[in-house]
DNA sequence: TTACAGGTTTACGTTAACGTTAATTACATT
DNA sequence: AATGTAATTAACGTTAACGTAAACCTGTAA
């Protein structure tokens, strides 16, 4: 690591990511603006890493580490829609800093056979674990924001004062 | 990385932040009941360690960035308040997934000469930036906080079923 | 048919954020 | 005096998540 937040930069800097998806859909992606899920059309892995801004070496690595399986037309991928809501949450979860290991583990969970009780036991105490480092964020996020608006409002009096010729 | 969600999921599976501080104040620290804000108490690194649940060699590193610099005594570090609030602030900004060189460049705004107008208005358009990542990650917490109340919810009525020996 | 645009595998390189010895110092207690 | 506890510097090791380069195939537009 850490290249996420970058990476992440460089999306918001653009456009948000549902514009990106919207305007994408109008202008260039015909065939989607029909059904919004649509089993029946695939997608290249250019297409996907345009779509998600990422590179194709990146989703390639996603399958090396079990958290992808697309099909093939001969040698070349091809990924179903399930696929490209799988990256979408594998995103999500580097977004809020897990790990591929920890989005492979919730995969896992969440494919494997669903009737064991241990398997529910364990997912549910995963959920939890989750929700409480979910729930620090959030008070991280809410502090770092009143801070940030302290910092605005400082900035923007001294910019005033400045423009006002009391210093310069 | 990322050892990060490792260490705080540590923390959480102990006890809030808040009351291990709170305890630690009331059984062994009696010096710091007096004054929340106490500018004269002075830390050592293990007990910064101990406090925040990483070890002395993080602080280190830290301090090896940049981003923190306590005074000495002899050659052993002390950390006073500030230090220690800066500290904080480290932690902070890593469970939201910013790097330390991030951290630094805020730190380094927030610090430098805070007259010059070129500063300031870099300030604001970090903040900015730092504002819509935020943003998003919040947006990202939202959905993945309802995603898990499907799952458990789901995963409590299998379970419930289990029980009734419908299936066992 | 020659580009070329996109895909493929293989494999070594890179960065951040520490971990992990090792060898040493210093104060406190027994 | 010996033992224990906490600190120090220096330096090499490690892991995750890709980057990057090389060498190759392959359908299609010029």
């Amino acid at each position: 690591m850490n290249y996420a937040h970058i990476k992440y930069t460089r999306n918001v800097k653009d456009m948000s990511p549902r514009l990106i998806l919207d305007s994408k859909k109008m202008l260039y992606d015909k065939v989607h603006v029909m059904s919004q899920s649509d089993n029946e059309t695939t997608f290249a892995i250019g297409e996907l890493a345009r779509e998600f801004d990422i590179t194709p070496r990146s989703i390639r690595f996603y399958e090396e580490q079990g958290l992808l399986s697309p099909t093939r037309t001969g040698q070349n991928r091809v990924y179903l829609n399930k696929d490209r809501v799988r990256l979408k949450l594998i995103l999500r979860g580097k977004r809020l800093g897990f790990s591929l290991a920890e989005v492979k583990t919730l995969f896992d969970m969440y494919d494997s056979n669903p009737n064991s009780a241990v398997q529910l036991e364990a997912m549910l105490e995963m959920s939890e674990q989750k929700r409480a480092v979910l729930n620090q964020q959030l008070e991280d996020i809410q502090m770092l924001m009143t801070e940030l608006d302290d910092v605005e409002t400082r900035c923007r009096e001294e910019l005033a004062e400045l423009k006002r010729g009391k210093i310069a």
